[in-house]
DNA sequence: TTGGTATATCGGGAAAAGTCGATATATTTG
DNA sequence: CAAATATATCGACTTTTCCCGATATACCAA
């Protein structure tokens, strides 16, 4: 999924129809890429938020996640400085 | 056991006694030092070792085990680039 | 070769993570 | 407000991981 969510554009086409890609992607377009069930997908997503991965934004009735590239970069740079 | 292993001569010093740290630290060292059971640790170690983050060399009755650095770099560049 | 020491492997029980269906909550629309 | 839709949460079951004791293997010393 976080690598999904790199490129939103080319991962997600059928998004295009409803939204753009501002807030990254919502969880039904990520679910059903994914081929897990709802209640899955939308657990996974929030433990990824909860761990500072990814960004959430409400948007109605909608969800976006979206990559939050600082922290992999951080977690980079803690495997190389502490590791 | 990865970030004792970066420091042999202070995580490890009563090695010193017996051998130095040529091949890295030996199962009973980090054993002691883990407070785990012999055969967890030795699995550990090993699975650490088929990953390809420490190498083994068998000196004796005796087993060390010491980092693979190029695996930490590599890990933190594949974060980077692919995560 | 026998016994002692260090490590490895095996089998199983306990704990954690993965996954689901059912249900709850939030939002929009009529 | 009621129905429809999107997402979140809950409880239970399954799979995987963790960790142990017992045992096997390898090496050394007498």
């Amino acid at each position: 999924m976080l690598e999904w969510l790199k490129e939103p554009e080319i991962n997600f086409p059928e998004q295009l129809q409803h939204a753009g890609f501002e807030h990254g992607v919502c969880v039904g377009q990520i679910q059903a890429k994914a081929g897990l069930t709802q209640s899955t997908v939308s657990e996974y997503l929030s433990i990824l938020q909860r761990a500072g991965f990814i960004e959430a934004t409400r948007v109605g009735q909608w969800t976006y996640y979206k990559r939050n590239e600082g922290a992999f970069e951080a977690l980079s740079k803690l495997i190389q400085s502490n590791l």
